[in-house]
Order: structure tokens, then sequence, then C-alpha cells
DNA sequence: CATGAATGAGAATTCATTCAT
DNA sequence: GATGAATGAATTCTCATTCAT
């Protein structure tokens, strides 16, 4: 059943982030799931596959949430900030997600293959850079670059939420994705 | 002696980076600092306190670096720029030590009262920050998410430049810390 | 399997009788019992849950041998040479098993929680000295210390007998039972 | 010294007593006697001669109290009250070096040689069985099976002291040195 | 003699994975 | 497919003992 299959991911999730990937052997995913360890391996063939699956679900799930209500027609700054949006509020209400999906990006623990952006935000978000840049709107700086830092400066919004040193409410959230804008601006 | 205690952190942070937590056993760790697991348990009581003990030298690092030079009398933004371009230097010439920090500052692995700015840079961030406000050349918003904002940036093109995805020259690491101010200056 | 449980509480009671509690490790358990190390833990949270279960085992297995053919209608005398002669009995068949509990009934490594009477050989031992008592035909002393004294005249027996430097036949077992009824008799 | 041979003897008897041989090691004991590591093994070829030292000295010093005022001329059943009350009150006195004792007495751990009567207590015992059963007031049981008997009611009536489960004043002590008596005699 | 940091063999325990039911 | 008991290699941690100071 794909069912069982969500609630070992889900399982997967919440404890790793109460616990750390180091702490959450098999046995206790299979006990928080409600199911079975034989029939974990059933839907995935070990540990870091589960892990992997996990990745790539939650980065797809970000990567199309943040492209809610595009609108390849609008100005770059008005698709920047629909997107930032978008993102901004992933973060904030799925903190756990965030969180996971910035743990591992980097980690040796899963496969580099399996990172790759499948959603195409991060193409997308090249396009506009790429736009604002030729409109002269956006610093002439490498895209790459330009993702990053506002990559970075969203994560470090949630981390910083999820450890309670931060609460952003509505009006706050414009803000922080305006000063976003303004970190790229020309 | 200290020197052995130095050895085993160094070894530590080595390994982590190269294959993460999970995978450096104990006896790893003492292969590669030529010290004997006995020793090292003998300055740190188990594993997770080395981890953190390794967290807490690494951040007191980084503040320690941040607030080179500092002159307290310089205006706002030139203070500002000091704090992160010395950040920002430190980030690209430590990779190994960044990507722990941001591996595991946000982790469950590590126990949150380990985790407080023992170097004091945020700190000084903060009195910045509350300054420039009154001077109303910064974002009215909460110190923290100011900090937050710019240490993601930071993060991210650091990780950025390690996973090989970003170049970050000399010209355009002052590029880098300047839209760092442009995304807090009001 | 039940079974698996009790291969490993008979080796660990071999083992223990054979080299000490000190000397052997699990390991030895899991080869002597052939079941592998993790059944054990599966079977048994750890090391010292596993001895006090051992304790609890034999202990009811005492208490249980003691009551046999008791009769509840017997003279008081009767009674207590009836459990005390299947008691000694018990010891000296059992030479393992009472080693064992003579050397945990009081070692701070057993949970005293864990070392109460199950098999209620000890409250029925009590009923008999209490009517004695009545019948003014047993010592005033607190049933405790007439428990106590001829508990510990049986376990030196047996562990006499054991050491190799006493040797009980059917008629001296048959006289030690009456010096336990002399020694508490009044 | 002399003093810290005594002090590491000390911490050695009290922290078995507390946790066990098994979670004893070496280091608390240092930690407990003020003695350092290095100087214990001065003293103390290994940890396995430090426990046994401890044992012959309390075997010792039990013998030595068993044998106060020990007056060879006096009759039998004085001779055998006179030491049955000093082993006694040297139990309730020294309850932590009698629970040694006796759990030590047949642990495979200590070398049978070194558990050789030194005080000649149990042979002065054996003699005093051997006149009274020549004058037939003392059963004719096997000296050993009487020592046994006896020293079992001793041993267990200390055992449930410590416990907690017994409270012996001083007519209670009269009473069970009077109840050895009526145990052995004809 | 005294010290206690250092050692590493060995003990306790964990946990990914398998497989008979 | 589902289950969870069983496995044993791998891991964390302990501790008797040594030895340089």
């Amino acid at each position: 059943m794909d069912e069982k299959r969500e609630q070992v991911l889900q399982a997967t999730l919440d404890l790793i982030n109460e616990r750390g990937l180091q702490s959450t052997p098999m046995s206790a995913i299979a006990k928080r799931s409600g199911v079975a360890v034989g029939t974990i391996y059933h839907h995935f063939d070990n540990k870091e596959i589960l892990v992997t699956a996990l990745y790539q679900k939650l980065s797809g799930k970000l990567g199309e949430y943040a492209l809610h209500n595009y609108d390849a027609a609008a100005p770059v700054r008005a698709r920047f900030s629909n997107i930032w949006t978008n993102a901004l509020r992933f973060t904030l209400r799925h903190p756990k997600e965030v969180l996971f999906l910035d743990q591992y990006a980097y980690s040796p623990y899963i496969d580099p293959v399996a990172k790759e952006d499948i959603s195409g935000w991060f193409l997308t978000l090249g396009q506009i850079f790429a736009e604002g840049q030729a409109q002269q709107i956006i610093k002439p700086l490498h895209p790459e670059i330009l993702i990053h830092m506002t990559l970075g400066m969203l994560m470090y919004l949630a981390k910083g939420q999820i450890g309670g040193k931060l609460e952003l409410d509505e009006e706050t959230q414009q803000a922080a994705v305006d000063a976003c804008w303004d970190a790229i601006r020309s």
C-alpha cells in the first residue's frame, strides 16, 4: 500500500528531526510509523535509500510549492517575490521538512545524484535573474551566487524560527522577501 | 597533555567532513588522530560531548575571527562591513569548519545550551544593528532576523564555494558583503 | 520463541557458577547458549536484567519445590519438616542454583525489588512459625529471625557439600532438618 | 606508607558493598581512597590480589574477634557461647565486612588457597565440638556439619540485618546464640 | 614512593538487514 | 505483502595495567 510508504517517510522525518539520523534506527521508524521493519524493507531497499527518497520527496515538494501561481509573463520583481513568498511560507509551515533538506543537502550521506533539482525552480530562478540582469535591475553577479545568497537568507530564517529565536508574522515575512530583493537588486 | 585533545578535535572535524558523523566511529578518530581510544574518552566523556566540544571551539573561532580589527568608533556601515568581510573570509579559508558549524548549529545532536554564542559577535552585531536603526539607516526589523538573514547569505555562499558550485574572488567577496548590507539597510 | 530465553538463562547460570559474573561476558553466554548476542538483548534489555531474571526464576523454583506436598492441616512440626526437607533436598540436587541464589540474594547487583518472594514460601513459613508460637512450641522470636537462621543453616550445608567439605547422606539430611527444628523450638 | 594501604582496602570494601565487584573499577577505588591508581599498584600487584588481601584481612579480623577472651578451661557450652556471641557481635558491628566475606568465600574469583582459616577459630570450634561430643552434650554429627550450620545461622542473621529485614537488640542476640546451641546440642 | 595520563584489549550494546512464518 | 524474531558485525564505552614525570 502507498499509505504505509507515506507513514514510513513521515516517521523518518519526525525522528530525524527529533533525534538526528545517527539516533534513529530502523526499528524506531518501524515503531513510530506503525509499520513492521520487514515491511519498510519492502518499500525501501535499505536505510540510505529511504533517507534519499525522503530527501527527494521533500525537495520536490518545496520546489512545487515555490512555483505556485507562477506567471511567466509577470515582471521580474513580481515573479521573484511570488516565488520567494511561496518558499518562505513553505519553510514556515513546514519547518521540519526544511531543516531536513538543509541538513542533508550537503551531507555525504545522500548520493549527490539524488540532490538534482527535479521541480526546476532553481532553473526558473536562474531565468528570472538573467532577465533582471538584462534589464539592469539585478546585480551583475553570477546567478548561482544570487541563488545561494537568497536561499541562505530563506533557510536561516526558517532555522531561526525552528530554533525558537525568531517569530515571523505576515508583515515581517513580506519585509523579509523585500530584504531578499534588496540584496540582489542593483 | 592538551596537544592530544587538539589532535582529537582536528581528526573529528576532518572525518565528519569526509564521511559524516554517522560514518565516523570513535576508532576511526583514534586512528586518524594518533591517539588511543581510551585517551579520547579520557578527554571527552562520550562521542556527543566530543562533537559538542568541537562545535564550541569552532563557533568561538569564527566569532573571534569576525571581530578582528573591530573599531567600536567607526561608523555603522564600516563596522558591519568589517565584521562581515572577516566572517566571509573565514568561511572561505576554513571550509571544513564552516560546513560543520552549519551542519550542527541546528542539529538535535548537540545540546542547545552548548550553542550559546561565546565570542560575543552576535552581541556586537546586535549593537551595530540597534545603532543603525537609531540612525534610520537599517531596516526596523528584529536584530535576530537581520542576523539570521545575513548569516544565511554568508553560510550559503561558503557552502556553494565548498561544493564547487561557486568561485568567489576578492572582488566578488566585496560585492557579496555589499549585498548583505543592501539586504538590511533601509 | 521461549526456548531461546531458557537456553540463555541456563547458560548464564552455568557460566556464572563456573567463572563468576565478572568473567562471563555476554559473548560467552551467547556462545554457550547457542543464541546470538543480539537475540539475548531481544529477550533481556541488558546484562543486569538478565541476571535479575535468572534470580527470580530460581528463587521461584526453590520456593515452589519447598512447598511440595504441603499439607496445611498437618501439625506444625510436620509442616516445618516437610518444607525444610524439601528445601534441603533442592539445595543438594541443584547446587548451581543454590550457589547463585546465595551469592545474589544480598548483592547490590540485583535490584532489591526483584528479590521479593514470589512463591510465597516465606509467607507460609511465617504462618507456621506464628502457629507454633501460639502453641508455645516455637521460640518467641520475630519470624524473620527464625527464617534467616534456618535458611542460613540450610544454605551453608548446601555450600559445604558443594564445596566438597561435607557429605550429606539421607540420614544426615534428616538430622540436619531436626537440628533446624531444635534451633527454633522452645 | 601503611596508611595508604589501609585506605585502599577500606575503599575497596565500601565500593564492593555498594556496587559489587563488577562495578568497582580500580579508578573508583583510587578516587574513593584518595590514593592514585599507580600507588595502588605499588601495594597490590593486581586487582585480584587486592581483593584477596581484603578477604584475608577481614577473615583474620573475624577470627580474632571471635576468639576474644577465649578461656580454654571453661566448659564446652561457655566456650561455644563466648565464641558465638563474639562472632555475632562482629557481624552486627561490621556488616559490610561480613557480607563481603560471605560473598567471596565461595566465589571463583578468590584463590581457594587464600581462603584458609588463618586465625584458627574453625580449628578451635572443631575442638569444642569434639569435646562436647565426647561428653555427649553435642549431636554426634561431623564437626564440619556443625560448623556450617552454626556459621550459616550467623551469616544469614547478619545478611538479614544488613538487608534491613532484621533488627537484633542485645537480648535477641543472646537468644540467637542460644538457638545456635540448641541446634547442635544433643 | 606517588601520580594520573595514556593505552588498547575486551566488554556491553546497538542496529541494519534477513527470513521463516 | 506483512510481520517481527533472529542474527552478528560494527560501534560505543570500560577498565586493568603501565610508565614517564
